[in-house]
DNA sequence: CATAAAAAGGATAAAAATGTCTTTTAATCT
DNA sequence: AGATTAAAAGACATTTTTATCCTTTTTATG
């Protein structure tokens, strides 16, 4: 449902939110012990939301990652949409390819409302409210 | 959550579910065009279950895949763990090492629960549950 | 303007998942 | 018993995902 691509990206927003704002930029460099990804990969996957504007980036020297206040706006499926794609995410649990709430598969029925609130979650929750009342980074990576 | 592997394993018992029982069993070759999956690669899939009693089988003429009365009453979790195994699917959505209830982190509480009822459903629906009321074929695999 | 710092980008490598093929074993039928 | 049939088993191939490395581009700062 959520590859770890996206699991990823989604410890690593979680810490520039935790870290970061447009006055202090954080390099991969000093975050990926602390979600514990590799730091090429996370650069990666940072880069790419970074691209199609989840997350902000500058270049250069004091350079680094980090979120703006509209970034924090941004929801989980943000997140997943950039890195797993939409089409993922949604896919039918049993991957048949027309099934929807109109031609629903057998487990559709069973699994699918589960599977929907999951995606609603997704689609629902911003950065901002992932982080709220939040104040000790290590509690959001235990390993 | 779910590999493809156990998608198409779960296909295919609900289609020996629905047309085969000790007096008839069924080849994997008159199947996996119905299910939409790969003929030798379903073969494997059904063998795995085969081999750790989920589902029944015997070889040489008239041989092939079929549901016992015990198998009927099988879960859909049993076919996961077999395939998949039991720690991938119900592994922290974050991925974390030790997350669990007690020491949650961020997203757990969140999608946690919906998680859980995801699980619940797997594990408290049977193969019988499932097919009841139905049949005909062709509604449970629409591509 | 030179330099160094940092992301961006591209090529490559390793691992896991998915898929195929061939041989072996067991059951059935003549 | 022998031939045939179908799953079992395992080797092999391909694709996708995950991960690394190296070069290029951008930018702040002295």
């Amino acid at each position: 449902m959520l590859s770890n691509s996206s699991k990823y990206a989604i410890k690593g927003v979680l810490y520039l939110a935790l870290n970061s704002d447009e006055d202090h930029k954080v390099m991969v460099r000093d975050m990926h012990g602390v979600v514990h990804v590799p730091e090429a990969y996370l650069a990666k996957l940072l880069q790419e939301l970074s691209r199609h504007g989840v997350i902000s980036s500058t270049r250069g020297p004091k350079g680094g990652f980090f979120l703006s206040k509209e970034d924090r706006k941004r929801s989980l499926m943000d997140i997943v949409k950039v890195i797993d794609g939409e089409k993922r995410v949604k896919s039918c649990v049993l991957g048949v390819k027309d099934c929807d709430t109109d031609q629903p598969c057998v487990l559709h029925k069973l699994v699918g409302a589960n599977k929907s609130k999951f995606i609603k979650v997704l689609e629902n929750t911003t950065i901002l409210d992932l982080i709220e009342g939040k104040r000790d980074v290590e509690e959001f990576f235990p390993v």
